[in-house]
DNA sequence: GGGTATTTGTCCGTATGTATT
DNA sequence: AAATACATACGGACAAATACC
């Protein structure tokens, strides 16, 4: 058994002194230079072994301050199986409102673009098609939850459903205004959910850690139509450290008995 | 606009060189050494920017070696929606069969434990209930893909179902068995999604790089009879950078079940 | 607002150990 | 065995962010 590095002895006895709790969640660690002392190291061996606590999420360091115990977050979990819903922030706002967050939507950010890689697959469309995208800010308690683009194929402006380019929250829906106006129904839909480390812009609006460590989680969902032919593609990105995901195998019909707090539909109250 | 660190800013170069193709996948980087010269910096600055770039997954040192641009990797899509039962592992095999790569299963490790936490809490049983727990390592292509533990409730195997405490693949699948054994039938399910860190177990089991950067993927499949009540609950870990995960919301062409019984309308009624 | 002390961030240099070829 | 390249560890210096007086 090779002997473990320094730094790594350094950082396995403080993660053992937050883990067993001797450590209070949210507290402050000994500064560098306590450590320093305390282990016998030069301060930049106490920096590796604060990096690699850094890592796992353990601790955060603060500039001028010190270094901190990260808290518990206690994750927000969204359905993804809202087999009846309307609209994804019709189900959005008033699951928010379930769990007694205040939920709150930007208004969208439209954009007339064209679809390549993945947006274009999706909707089965040619390389480099127009598309109309929608992109939305959505928060919780004022804190940006998660970032959501949707994506419809030009062919349903030109034939007639113009409010997809108007920037305004469509409020039964964009999907059921697209059937309202062009019979269009989505029947069903496909997810696809992928892992991958945050871009900058999402680092700076979630406030993430620069350094990339905390991933975010996409969700593509492509709307079909009966035929199953693409419809919609709503792209929506989450943090990976305080969200989790349910999806249910039938219609929630029975959820009185669960622990789910029963859906109270929120007014829409303002903007 | 504040100037970036130098770290950061060769960093950021190097990025650019990888993405943009200038850097083939899968070949060497300059030495630290050659990057020092090129730069203009000292060599610890130059590791700070390859700590970077190796914390977000773009690069990987090799001691004795170099430092080398990581491989795409063309990740492994599960269906998450395989409605009809059969059994996990059975879809599994057929599944990656399709994607015409060889998959291979240990036989299972079967322990007989106290339930905590999730596991009591989502098979709805007291803390410290016992359950049958069969754990699982799932290769493909002589590669660790998933791990994967089930837990079912003692009174299964107090009723006669102890084929369940037997250490072998259960060819029809576990949920069948209960099925034709006891006349328990799993009608639907609830998954759980989370992304997480994963422990120095599955670091070693998955050879993901010892400092913690790569999430796993943690799915908790509940399964649960026609009351409504839990009769399993399986955990699969994945490793994040590796996976994606398909969900579709109604049963795929292929099965013809039932052509079109209540197919909800997507946006016809809601709350 | 300004000044100062504290604390982490960046950057340098050097030396030695370890893994690979 | 020797050469190469990354890993660990030490030391020092200054910058930047923060808190407090």
């Amino acid at each position: 058994m090779a002997e473990q590095p320094l730094y790594r002895q350094i950082a396995e006895d403080l993660r053992q002194k937050i883990e067993s709790g001797a450590v209070a969640r949210g507290s402050q660690l000994p500064t560098e230079l306590e450590l320093r002392e305390q282990h016998n190291a030069s301060r930049n061996t106490i920096r590796d072994a604060v990096k690699w606590l850094i890592t796992r999420s353990l601790v955060e360091t603060r500039p001028g301050q010190g270094t901190f115990v990260v808290e518990k977050i206690d994750p927000y979990v969204t359905e993804l199986s809202s087999g009846s819903g309307g609209g994804e922030s019709a189900v959005y706002e008033s699951e928010v409102a379930a769990q007694s967050r205040t939920p709150r939507t930007t208004v969208p950010r439209v954009e007339v673009q064209q679809a390549w890689g993945v947006i274009a697959a999706e909707l089965g469309l040619a390389e480099g098609s127009m598309v109309v995208s929608r992109h939305q800010q959505r928060f919780i308690d004022d804190r940006l939850w998660s970032l959501q683009t949707s994506f419809y194929p030009m062919r349903f402006l030109e034939q007639g459903a113009t409010r997809l380019i108007q920037a305004e929250n469509m409020q039964p829906g964009a999907v059921k205004y697209i059937a309202d106006t062009l019979g269009v129904e989505e029947v069903g839909y496909r997810d696809t959910i992928t892992v991958r480390s945050p871009d900058m812009n999402e680092t700076t609006l979630f406030g993430l850690p620069s350094d990339g460590r905390v991933a975010v989680v996409e969700i593509f969902r492509t709307g079909l139509d009966d035929h199953g032919k693409p419809i919609r593609l709503t792209a929506t990105v989450f943090t990976a450290d305080r969200n989790k995901f349910v999806i249910r195998s039938q219609a929630p019909t029975t959820v009185a008995d669960s622990a789910t707090p029963g859906l109270r539909a929120v007014g829409s109250d303002n903007d």
